[in-house]
DNA sequence: TATAATGTTTGAAC
DNA sequence: AGTTCAAACATTAT
């Protein structure tokens, strides 16, 4: 689940703000019992992270790859976590749950998340020219510089800024790097409008393509860089630059 | 049915 | 001591 996908969710669970949690059951590792008769005061999304902040600490709910929610409705499978208040309840599958005993906004910096009012373009642009030798694809995974970008939103961007995905840090123009922090924003909230109206697998370009719907060249699926994620990439037109 | 995939943490090995 | 990397975790559509 990528950046985008966890502001809809905080979204979808804005009726459950300023409620107190009356039920608590899951079978996660975690102590999970202390959230029962806490307040809900905030919840939101860093990143790829839904952050769930009550009277005395906060909850952190990570999706990883499989990660599934329902919202007054229950899978067959048994919960992660499932949180009951008074007019509804919210149910957490296969995700990691952790506490936070700190305050949220003290321990995450909220001008790196790609969804964030307080993104900050230049602060990413510094950080990304500190990684010289990094390829462009570890780069856009880099949760600490891009935190939400996934992989379909890194094949994504990589494919509308015509960049291979090995392409490295020091060969791209200071142009480049600001086109690529901007095009990872404004890609990350069509992710967001599309999703919402489920019309995301639509208008995947490259992604789990076979041909490239520029050029009609074949589609390459490698894994790239240090994470070694999948790339889609078109060998026609998805250069690796020289600066 | 086997495979692959919107991801990260951990801890062993070097 | 710092880096690297495989393993673990876990689900479901194709």
């Amino acid at each position: 689940m990528e950046g985008p996908s966890l502001v809809i969710l905080s979204e979808e669970l804005k009726s459950f703000v300023n409620k107190r949690v009356l039920d608590v059951s899951g079978n996660s590792k975690q102590d999970i019992l202390r959230l029962c008769g806490r307040k809900i005061k905030e919840i939101k999304s860093w990143g790829k992270h839904l952050l769930i902040r009550l009277d005395k600490f906060s909850v952190r709910i990570h999706f990883l790859m499989f990660g599934s929610y329902r919202i007054n409705e229950k899978k067959d499978s048994a919960p992660r976590l499932s949180l009951a208040c008074k007019d509804g309840e919210i149910n957490f599958y296969s995700c990691s749950v952790s506490f936070i005993e700190e305050d949220i906004d003290e321990i995450y910096d909220w001008k790196i998340d790609i969804m964030s009012d307080e993104w900050d373009e230049k602060n990413i642009r510094q950080k990304i020219k500190k990684g010289k030798n990094s390829m462009v694809c570890d780069v856009l995974m880099n949760q600490n510089i891009f935190a939400g970008v996934g992989n379909i939103i890194k094949n994504e961007v990589l494919f509308n800024l015509h960049l291979h995905p090995e392409t490295l840090i020091k060969d791209l123009s200071s142009r480049q790097i600001k086109d690529l922090v901007k095009e990872a924003r404004d890609y990350s909230f069509k992710f967001y409008e599309w999703k919402k109206i489920y019309e995301l697998k639509k208008h995947w370009q490259i992604y789990r393509k076979s041909k490239c719907p520029r050029c009609g060249f074949p589609v390459k699926i490698k894994p790239t860089g240090k994470g070694m994620r999948r790339s889609f990439y078109c060998t026609g037109c998805q250069v690796k630059y020289k600066k």
